[in-house]
DNA sequence: CGTGAAATTCTTTTATG
DNA sequence: CATAAAAGAATTTCACG
């Protein structure tokens, strides 16, 4: 899909506030309000714009602890008998296949240690997965937003 | 601060979509749209709700490579100095410290593998870096937005 | 593609239990 | 804490260039 200068500013205009009013953004990006909803329809339609969502501490609702794990699986397993047996588990925030020594990269955000311990041994009980390798994280230092930037 | 089951259906509304408005979202929780805003802006006030985004494709936006890169640092490298560090880099949207055999953890996002190398490259001549071990996002499995059950 | 205007609906304040 | 009512905005549709 096509997309010009404006509908980025006006993407980058809700990525930072997703409940901004339609003649808010047009005034930042020289639109009127119509305007503006038709090309976030167009957006959203061609599946640019996924949706609108907020962002919540996961602390303050009760996830203290996350953790990354790589999984090392049998040597035929596929990407969607990962997807299918992590979507299983509440857990996993995130997953994604990769290149190096694991095959998959698995993102776990739980209530606390050890909820993650019971988590991570349902994880590694899945029947393609031979072994993996925890990284239980310290402290979150970075965690930027969906950035939309024009890259050259 | 006190989150109540109200309040939890409110959050889950408003992570699955940030623009319905306080009627709609009153309607499901048995609210009078007032009482949602006042909530609302309570938990807003409070750093539950640290704000409203909007989830993009990244792809369609110019952004089609990923990464996490392990960082192995020298001995006393200080968690501020990795922040600060990486937020110097656009291409990283997160970081972490963790356990295990490396220091931390850096989600990347990259416009090509070409600008990932680079970026890469930049991320490795950090002074406290010592080694880093890439793992190449091939595909994204499972990508859930912030959720918010109730862990019991 | 865009605008302006009109009808409907929401937000937000204030008053009140 | 909640509701109700009222004023002010915003959304959304529509006609039109």
């Amino acid at each position: 899909m096509q997309i010009d200068e404006v509908d980025q500013r006006i993407i980058a205009s809700l990525v930072a506030d997703a409940r901004s009013s339609y003649a808010e953004i047009g005034s930042r990006v020289s639109l009127s309000a119509p305007a503006v909803k038709r090309r976030v329809d167009r957006l959203r339609a061609a599946g640019v714009i996924r949706g609108f969502t907020t962002v919540i501490d996961p602390a303050a609702v009760g996830w203290n602890t996350e953790a990354f794990v790589e999984l090392f699986c049998t040597g035929r397993t596929t990407p969607t008998q990962i997807t299918v047996a992590t979507r299983r588990h509440p857990e996993v925030v995130a997953a994604y296949t990769v290149s190096g020594e694991a095959d998959a990269l698995v993102h776990l955000r739980a209530a606390d240690i050890a909820h993650l311990e019971q988590a991570l041994e349902r994880l590694r009980a899945e029947p393609f997965v031979t072994s993996s390798r925890s990284m239980i994280v310290l402290s979150r230092l970075v965690d930027s937003p969906t950035v939309v930037p024009a890259p050259s």
